[in-house]
DNA sequence: TATTATACTGAACTTTGGTTCAGTTTCAAG
DNA sequence: CTTGAAACTGAACCAAAGTTCAGTATAATA
């Protein structure tokens, strides 16, 4: 095995380069990235790529990245098991958080969040809700609702009489739809944003 | 002007691609996409996303898709405005949450959080945060911090003694480190997770 | 009505991508 | 030391990307 750089070290470049491009780079670009002279080189390396799983390919035959190559974090279990060493770094598999929060992307908004009627649930004033839309909301579900002309966060709740919506907030009632009641969606997750 | 798809509709469809693939089309893949019968249909569309901010060229010219394009949440303000239409979806950019959320990719990690330390902060055990590693903490930061070969979550607070860890639970006490302190990270977020 | 800008078709061409083949270097195991 | 596997160099080749040019169709504007 002639010297060269281990698998790791190219996955970080390979990385590092979607990161900035959001591309994965041609066989020229690889060439210079990884110091190769030849083009087989390339073609070798995306053939360990792809049994490691950092690339896939489609029904066609072309080469992309998956969600382990183009992820942004990564992942790390408890804390109590320590923090990884730079060295080791390089081996923790990455996860994108579009792909780890939203399910349905073409139905998925951010909003941010402006009372404190759910504050008791852990969602504050100026936190930010992904909010999924056209999924029938089920018991115990958070769900932004119009009532009365305007669109707050609550439970979602269901009993004899029909659907009832409660607050987190003990300062808060519960409501019961009179005439209309309109779901905009269903919370699928909520994100607080430290700093800037 | 030929009658043709208007330009957000093919925006749609390039998301939706790039969305599945983690990758732009290519020039071949283009012309079934969009019904063109001409590659320089697509160079000439290209010209158009790019004018549009949809695609970019780096320095040797190489196109990539923008954040515009390549995010996955749409961008929404207050509820009370109501939610878009359909037809108007279209036209809503998208935020990618990776890069909305993390600054430095290479220093940041997920933990699950574990104890309630914090839960008058609004991080609750379950929880998932964004630790950012190599960063002085500066006062009022959640960091995560080594006490007694113990990881928890902690306020960093500085006075006229020294570091102060606070923690957001009136059931735990303030810890001033005794011989050292070890901060793993600043938490630049706080993730919830809804179901599955 | 003529004019002009825009979006396209179709063809030609250069560069890069993607693959294959033959041979070379390096290291580890027998 | 020999053998063999793995990672490479270098060359050849075809397909696709990317660009350019000449010309056509459509719609708004003067």
């Amino acid at each position: 095995m002639p010297r060269t750089l281990l698998l790791p070290v190219k996955v970080k470049l390979l990385r590092e380069f979607f990161r900035r491009e959001r591309r994965l780079p041609g066989y020229r670009e690889m060439l210079g990235l990884f110091g190769y002279r030849s083009k087989n080189a390339v073609f070798g390396l995306l053939r360990r790529l792809e049994r490691a799983g950092y690339v896939a390919r489609n029904a066609a035959g072309k080469l992309a990245p998956t969600g382990k190559l183009a992820g942004t974090v990564r992942l790390l279990g408890f804390v109590q098991a320590g923090f990884p060493s730079p060295a080791e770094e390089e081996l923790v598999d990455t996860l994108s958080l579009d792909e780890f929060l939203i399910r349905r992307p073409e139905a998925t908004f951010m909003l941010t969040v402006n009372g404190d009627s759910m504050i008791e649930a852990g969602i504050h004033p100026g936190d930010i809700v992904l909010v999924e839309r056209g999924t029938a909301p089920r018991p115990n579900d958070i769900v932004v609702a119009q009532v009365d002309d305007e669109w707050t966060l609550k439970y979602y709740a269901k009993d004899r009489q029909g659907v009832r919506l409660d607050p987190a907030n003990a300062k808060y009632r519960s409501i019961r739809p009179k005439r209309s009641l309109t779901i905009g969606g269903v919370v699928r997750a909520v994100i607080r944003k430290y700093g800037s």
